[in-house]
DNA sequence: ATTAGTAGTATACAAAAGGTTAGTGGTAAC
DNA sequence: GTTACCACTAACCTTTTGTATACTACTAAT
């Protein structure tokens, strides 16, 4: 095997998985809205509110996305009139909090950094 | 303080390092980029050639992006003719071993849910 | 009666990100 | 002598992402 294949191989044993979960979770805003979600925000115009700078077409859009890869339940209730709609984090999402906490911790460490340079 | 306030509060503590962290390692390559050099690549072309589907253009945009982060060193050997081109990781790349190895952990765990509910 | 809130959708547009192709100027292998 | 490699860059195009505005249809407060 050549040097390059060698390379190649190693780094997609760990490209590939870091591949599949940003395929799910990366983008501008999908964790944001989970970690909405997770602190209690469960109604759509709520979850707009908190997250600066999302709009409703987006927020709209990531919902439906996040839904759709179980990490979100969508919860109409028809008791009354206006409909009302609730956002819930399912299970699955708790199993990223490892993933949260280590994006957050370095977050913190990199402005902190920043912060000094300057 | 109002509930909304309170959970909009709480929310962005964790919102805005995870936002820091994603402002500069957010984005479809630059983790990969990293992966890459941390498994020894160094030149431009042995990065492209491991890096699935990465034009050139966007290879070298990346590579800029990470060196004015402080993520990657660009080193130019004038030596010989053609000009030699060394990318090297820094040891501040290092301070992200933890969200990768948690990526790529959850990213491994979510292809083989996945491939189970197939 | 007006205003604001609810949970969005439709439309149009702008900006950002990424892909494609071609090309530089040299060297080294076939 | 043609081809391929090296490390890119420029020009151009497409796709993705996001923004702004308006609108629905109903309720509750001022």
């Amino acid at each position: 095997m050549t040097k390059d294949a060698k390379i190649s191989e190693e780094c997609n044993a760990v490209l590939s998985p870091i591949g599949d979960a940003l395929y799910v979770i990366g983008g501008k805003w999908k964790l944001r809205v989970i970690v909405a979600l997770k602190e209690g925000c469960k109604r759509f115009n709520e979850i707009q509110r908190t997250i600066d700078g999302i709009s409703a077409r987006v927020l709209s859009a990531e919902l439906k996305e996040l839904e759709l890869n179980g990490f979100v339940k969508r919860i109409v209730h028809h008791t009354q009139t206006p409909v009302v709609v609730e956002y819930q984090i399912t299970p699955y999402a708790d199993t990223l909090s490892e993933v949260l906490q280590a994006l957050a911790n370095w977050g913190t460490m990199h402005r902190d950094k920043l912060r000094k340079e300057r």
